[in-house]
DNA sequence: AAACCATGCAACCGCCAGTAG
DNA sequence: CCTACTGGCGGTTGCATGGTT
């Protein structure tokens, strides 16, 4: 039908905010909360639309939101987080090389448009980096970290060695490049033990859900069936369609688990010597250690919703310079004082 | 000093899913 | 079931700034 965009109506500002507007827009949601992006605007005051509200509360004005330059930690963690969550769609990729049967196809149209985006879910690496937004990583990743991963032979899409890639995907080897799109698993030597971890991330019997559907075809050459060779540990090769079935939903489920629970992440970022791959220095304590000294656990790690954060976690700004804006001030200021 | 270029960032655009009427 | 609305997301654009010539 093609809508019109949402500020096509008249009258409605578009471009930079002021700093006029980010006053009321803050004050009005300082007060009442933002309840209905649409109705802001008008309760606010402000010639804008609810989409371009919303927006400047995400990006910039929201409290909880950490300025300033990436560390060095955050960037890994990102190229990580790419590598794992910015090539889903390889699962097809590989299904499409496992699966001849018909049945398979439709199944695997069906995935691909109910479930793909072929989109790097960047909202979702956003959420992994406490007082980071999408757009801010978005960013990062396109005019800088791209470039970083190029300058070390690496490519960015898919995270294999540029060599590799440029050789391309039929060269001579009948197994769809797979290896390598996860550093993870290309790089890494045997694995540190474990930390005392509960989770069943070290267990032989867990399979992190990338590898799940495609890991006994495709790890052949980078373990040797034994555990010490095996970073995340294997499923046994199993060739039934049900079991394949069943994998995809383990897979769906273990990736659930996998992006929420921080034991798991962390310790897989602990544990795949990045530094090894990217050359990157990692310092002996993870960034999201270090945020804070004195909420819990899960706090440090792990945002929870907006909603729950905004009157919570007003952190004090870290790199006051940087904030040439002062916005950001008069948010730390008027939210300290709710 | 001026022009040009590169870079980073803020914001917009379009699409999609969910939902209410 | 259909339509319109809303929020959310990813891709892209345009501008400001800083560096170089």
């Amino acid at each position: 039908m093609g809508r019109q965009s949402c500020c096509y109506k008249q009258k409605l500002r578009k471009g930079l905010w002021s700093p006029e507007e980010d006053e009321k827009l803050l004050r009005h949601i300082t007060k009442y909360g933002h309840g209905c992006w649409s109705s802001i605007p008008k309760q606010a005051g402000l010639q804008r639309c609810g989409k371009s509200c919303r927006l400047r509360w995400i990006n910039y004005l929201r409290p909880d939101l950490k300025r300033g330059t990436f560390s060095q930690e955050e960037e890994n963690l990102i190229i990580e987080l790419h590598a794992v969550l910015g090539n889903r769609y390889i699962h097809i990729h590989i299904h499409i090389h496992i699966c001849f049967f018909f049945f398979f196809l439709l199944g695997f149209l069906w995935r691909i448009l109910g479930f793909s985006r072929f989109s790097i879910r960047w909202s979702q690496i956003a959420a992994r980096l406490p007082g980071r937004t999408d757009n801010e990583i978005k960013n990062l990743w396109n005019s800088c970290l791209k470039k970083k991963l190029k300058q070390k032979g690496i490519d960015p899409v898919t995270h294999k060695p540029l060599s590799e890639v440029e050789n391309g995907e039929g060269n001579g080897s009948n197994k769809p490049s797979l290896v390598g799109r996860h550093p993870i698993h290309q790089y890494t030597s045997p694995p540190p033990t474990p930390p005392k971890l509960s989770s069943n991330w070290f267990n032989p019997e867990f399979s992190p859900p990338m590898t799940a559907s495609y890991g006994p075809l495709y790890y052949g050459t980078t373990t040797g069936g034994s555990a010490n060779n095996t970073t995340w540990g294997l499923v046994q090769t199993q060739t039934e369609e049900e079991e394949e079935e069943e994998e995809e939903e383990e897979e769906e489920t273990k990736w659930t688990e996998f992006l929420n629970n921080p034991l798991l992440m962390a310790a897989a970022l602990q544990n795949q010597t990045p530094q090894s791959y990217y050359n990157i220095e990692i310092k002996s304590e993870p960034f999201y250690l270090t945020n804070s000294s004195s909420s819990s656990s899960n706090d440090m790690w792990w945002p929870q919703t907006q909603q729950q954060q905004l009157p919570l976690q007003h952190e004090p700004l870290q790199n006051p310079d940087i904030c040439g804006k002062d916005m950001q001030r008069l948010t730390a200021a008027a939210f300290g004082h709710i």
